[in-house]
DNA sequence: AAATAGTTGACCTTTAAGCTCGGGTATATA
DNA sequence: TATATACCCGAGCTTAAAGGTCAACTATTT
């Protein structure tokens, strides 16, 4: 996971596409300047979620880009895994070989860290586009822990 | 949130301190040397977990840190909070002024972040210092959609 | 007093996030 | 076929922050 702002922009900026939708494909250049984020960002964004099959772009005058399905079929897990790039909770494993030594009290956290982002990616799978265009992103995941013992 | 790597060491060296507790306090220095992390890191990050009130120190020789609480009422939250300071997620509000305009649309996003916020910080009070040592982290926290319509 | 061990804060170093630039390629209209 | 529009792509710059070190100090026990 990243959470940096290559994500917000990229929901922001299909939040804007959704909401000013019409059929008809929008410009980078209107995005760029609804949002107030620099059109060259937005291009790389757009980029991305368009290899990953997010948005469909339409070159040439009245070109743009629309969204690939609906938006209450377009999940954020989606849209950030598009343009947040792969992951790297742990340091471990054959990288600079500190840390998590052959003791097994490694796969101790690394395990937690797994399962972390596993949660992270969980939620966001769950929640769509429309979902937040509506306003309805914070109340629609639930969460409990399952286990009986030493529970405080 | 911030997930770097002071809250993956935070965690690697209370659970080596719980895996050799015997009620003496441990120091520092062995738990460098044992997970190979530097010392002037390490008393950086228990320092904040002392202030936080997740450890206890005990100075002069034969001293070191002991948990202020057993390993199952420690709460992963209170280690995260604690070494990794305060987040971020969104840059509204009385920030550059940019993005987050007064059209409303602003607090869509801004309340999708929190939510996602909240939710990680949910998953990482349920799990306690106890999960991770017992290698039972991965399994305990259940997450669903609540809601009914447009779920794809 | 002398050794141990925590406490503090300044400071250096490196990484990568965030963003820009410049040139290219496809397509639609005239 | 010319031209304007708008997507496409990759190199590269800049800076904040994360990661980590150093040195000096204070408290406590033996």
């Amino acid at each position: 996971m990243k959470l940096g702002t290559k994500g917000r922009y990229a929901v922001m900026a299909l939040v804007d596409l959704v909401e000013t939708s019409s059929g008809e494909p929008k410009t980078l250049a209107e995005i760029a300047t609804s949002q107030s984020i620099s059109l060259s960002y937005l291009e790389q964004l757009f980029a991305k979620m368009r290899k990953r099959g997010v948005v469909k772009s339409v070159r040439g005058p009245g070109g743009g880009y629309k969204l690939s399905r609906p938006a209450n079929e377009t999940r954020l897990s989606d849209v950030i895994l598009a343009v947040d790039e792969p992951i790297k909770t742990t340091r471990c494993s054959p990288d600079t070989g500190r840390g998590c030594g052959p003791d097994g009290q490694r796969c101790a956290t690394h395990e937690l860290w797994d399962a972390l982002r596993q949660h992270i990616l969980g939620f966001l799978a769950q929640v769509t586009l429309a979902d937040v265009v509506e306003g309805r992103a914070g109340s629609i995941v639930q969460m409990q822990r399952i286990d009986s013992a030493t529970a405080a």
